[in-house]
Formats: C-alpha cells, sequence, structure tokens
DNA sequence: ATAGCTTTGTGTCAAATTTACACTATCCAA
DNA sequence: TTGGATAGTGTAAATTTGACACAAAGCTAT
C-alpha cells in the first residue's frame, strides 16, 4: 500500500512557527519591521509583534521564514540567519493573544514553539504588500522598542546580539545599505548594530584594509555640505577573502 | 467552562524533540557521547546517534535538554547552549530510523522539528546511567565520527561550530576539565576544540593574563617527566571580568 | 647512581595592530 | 562672501601578536 507524504505534510503544523526579526537601516539607525495587532489586543498588551507564521509540514524552516518574509515585504533571497527556538510552555498566555493565534490560523490551546530568525534587508526596497496582516506593517527603531507581544522582546534581544556577534566575524551589514553608499553611512551603521561609538578615522582605516569595497567616481549630490564618494560593495573581493578564511573584522 | 492545562500540558509533543550534543575531553582530545542504536539499525544506516527525545508539552526547550543529560549522564547544572532548530521535513527517511522513533515512542509518520543543544561536562565526573538507552552510550573522538543518524551529522558540525566561536569569546572551556588542571592540559583542549595548534609560550601568556587561574602549590604525581603545576579554575575572578564586560579572547 | 627519556616552564625581539587625537577641504544656503 | 555642516586625512605611543630554543625536573631502565 502506497501513502501519499504530501498528503500528511502539506498541512500546517500546529506547534510550530518562525518568528522573523526584519532589520532595516534608515541611514541614521537600527530599525525593524514590527506588525501592529490593532485595538483588539491594545487593552491586553503590547500591539507590536514580531512578523510570523506556523509552518508548512512539506518546508523546512529556511524556507518558512523566506515565505513569511516574502509575504511582508515581496523580497526574495534575503540573508536569512536563525537565531534559535524559543518555546516557554507560558509564553502565550494574555487572551488577547489567543484571540490573535486564531487569526493566523493556529491552534491557542496548543503549545507553540517558534524558530526565530533575524534578516537583513534594504530599507528602500521595501515596499509594503496586499497581504493582510502586512498592511499594518511598519519601521520601528530598535532602541526605540520597549515591549513586545508574546516573548517577540526576548527574542528581538536575542537577534540583536547574533547580529552583533556577527557582524564583528563577517562584513554583512553591506545587505543593510543601498548599492551606492557613503563610508559614512556605513560608519554610522556599524556604531548602530553594535550600539557604541567607533573612532571615525580608525573605523575608515580598518574597513578599507578588508579591500571589499570600490570607490565609484561619484559624489553625493544635494547635500548642505561637503558630498561624500560613493562606494560599491565589492562581492568579488569579498568571495575571495571568505575563501581563503577571514575571522578578524573586531570593532 | 474551566479547562485543564495540566492535562493539555503533560502530553508529549509529538513534533518537538531536542538533541544533545555532549562534550568531554579525555585530557587528550575533544569526545561526544553517543548512543549506539544497536543491530536494528545498522544494516540500513550509522548505528550512532546523538542522544534526544521529544519534549514534554509543560517544560521549556532548556529543561527538555537538562532531562535528556540528567537521563544519560546523571549529571544537573550543566553548561548548556542552544545550537539552534533543525527541521528539514525528510530529515527522517530510512525505515530504520522510523523502527528507532518508535522506540523512543514518536510517532514515525510526523514531522520532527529538533532543537539541538551541546552541553559540556567533566568524564570523569560521569558514569553510565541504568535509562535504558544509557547502557549503549559511549564517548566517541569527535575527529573519528564521520557519520550519525538522522541528520546528527550536520548537527555535530554546528555544534562544533558554535563552540569554537564561543571560546573565543567567554572560558567555557573549563566546564570540560577536572577541578585541578595543568595548563598542558588547557592547552591540548584549546588546541582540540579550534582544530588548530597554539603556540605553547603564547597560548600561556595569554590565558595567565586574563588573571582567572589560581596555581595551586600543588604538583602532579606519578608522571614520567617533569611534573606540572596545578591549576584551579577561579569563578570570582570570572564574574569580575563578565562584569565589566570582556570579549576578546581571539586565539 | 647514572644516563636517557619526556614534558614543563620560561623571555625577547620584531612586526603588526590598536588607540587617541585635530585640522583643512568642499559643498550648500543665507 | 560668509557661516554651517560634514568629509576626508596622518602620526605617534602603547599594546598585542608571532616566532623561536634551552635548561629544569621527575621517572625508568640499566
Amino acid at each position: 500500500m502506497q501513502h501519499n507524504p504530501k498528503k500528511i505534510n502539506s498541512e500546517l503544523n500546529p506547534n510550530v512557527s518562525v518568528d522573523c526579526v526584519i532589520f532595516g537601516f534608515d541611514l541614521e539607525q537600527l530599525t525593524v519591521l514590527l506588525i501592529d495587532r490593532g485595538e483588539i489586543s491594545s487593552a491586553f498588551g503590547p500591539r507590536l509583534a514580531l512578523p510570523g507564521n506556523l509552518i508548512y509540514d512539506n518546508e523546512n524552516l529556511d524556507m518558512a521564514a523566506d515565505r513569511v518574509l516574502d509575504e511582508l515585504t515581496g523580497l526574495k533571497n534575503i540573508y536569512l540567519e536563525q537565531v534559535g527556538a524559543f518555546g516557554d510552555p507560558d509564553r502565550i498566555h494574555k487572551e488577547s493573544d489567543r484571540e490573535w493565534l486564531k487569526s493566523i490560523r493556529a491552534e491557542p490551546e496548543a503549545r507553540v514553539i517558534t524558530v526565530a530568525y533575524y534578516t537583513l534587508v534594504t530599507m528602500s526596497q521595501y515596499k509594503p504588500q496586499a497581504s493582510s496582516f502586512a498592511k499594518n506593517a511598519d519601521w520601528v527603531p530598535v532602541n526605540e522598542i520597549k515591549e513586545l507581544a508574546f516573548d517577540h522582546f526576548e527574542i528581538l534581544q536575542a537577534a540583536k546580539e547574533k547580529l552583533k556577534q556577527k557582524i564583528k566575524i563577517q562584513p554583512i551589514g553591506f545587505n543593510l545599505l543601498p548599492e551606492k553608499f557613503t563610508l559614512s553611512q556605513l560608519h554610522r551603521l556599524y556604531e548602530s548594530i553594535l550600539e557604541k561609538p567607533l573612532d571615525k578615522r580608525n573605523f575608515r582605516r580598518k574597513i578599507q584594509k578588508l579591500d571589499i569595497l570600490t570607490s565609484l567616481r561619484e559624489k553625493q549630490r544635494g547635500v548642505p555640505h561637503k558630498p561624500s564618494l560613493l562606494y560599491e560593495f565589492n562581492e568579488e573581493k569579498y568571495q575571495e577573502l571568505t575563501q581563503t578564511g577571514f575571522d578578524n573584522f573586531g570593532f
């Protein structure tokens, strides 16, 4: 007798969800794309939450995160990194949380374990999608976020920490910037991720030594001060580097 | 109508398991505690697997990992770090895998997502427990492991990598050593975790500068060569350090 | 008791990296 | 033309890294 794995697998898994910390950079500070759950929940707890959804039984975890991201932003092939699994049995305790879960088709009685991801997107490429919950999404500067629904604030902290560690080891920050950017923007980006000031000259020296920037012959326009040279990220050089193995990017 | 969360929660969650990479150090090399799944599975695939089990609906993930660890080793309060969630829908594909899952009460048709942990234990404190599956557990040097059941080899690689990164940032290695140890043993430990040779004098200089070692007035006994001084890990100093924040331990 | 084996324990110097720090150049706007 | 704002640049001192060799201590076998 032949059994049909499709049938089994194409169902929603009621026990496992993914949540995404979608980082952006508005050229001033690090921001996160959050969902406003609306009035219903506001009387009970924080309105804002990380975007997320239950996984399907036939997709792997990364795919589920990609899907959530795509539904919300329309973006594909985005830098994605797993933060970890979060699963306190009492992580969903408020009535408003149960209501919310019903609205995304989850069984509110069941315990849900969530696998958290963080992603890095270029904010200027983001266009809100038509999907129901995407309408209420908005960017919020990370250091203005004081609380989130469920255990999402905890997840956010963990994601920030992971990002901090990662950027000391690999130049992933470019995923947050437009194609052309200035050294000052890159500088501010590093400062806002690491949450500490970095000496301008030392930063520039260090980043230049990596030899993954291509200086364009183009300047900033329309700024009320000396215009900056624009740079491009040089993917080839970066590939070379990762081959030969590099580690130290410590700020 | 009152519902009883206990009833719901005390059941096994058929969809989520934890697997533990239990690291030990035999004073020569890094080892991992593996389960031998026995003859039944040997015809189909690797006999060796990471210890793991389904989680209960009323325990959080860390607790589940602690439980697995306790059942297997009798050890409590062990250094525990999450590696991440692994959940390819096809991670269980062999008939032998299904048999094995049945034996630990899992539903073999269901997709299982596993949350992987690594733990650091002092090998000399380990005494095999009476539990059924613990009888077939044994230490295997990490660099002799070429394959494991399910996706456990992949998990092992990820755990090794995490450990490598972590030990560059925090002196967690002491969890793998007995209370009293020599600098040479610590040295070999770092080499086997980082999988590269470290200059003896430079290593000693660096580790001493951290100021978290207490030199005992005691020497090694019964070794056929110049006996080494014994050292102790100084937890107080370490706490001080972590407060003031320290990062750089890079080798 | 001695010779030989094995591992411990130690210092220095050159090179590279890190840190701290201030002024001129360029563009826009008034 | 002046004032405001940010871009862009160099150096010197301190610290850290990396490379490298030999005497001391205990055990074993003769």
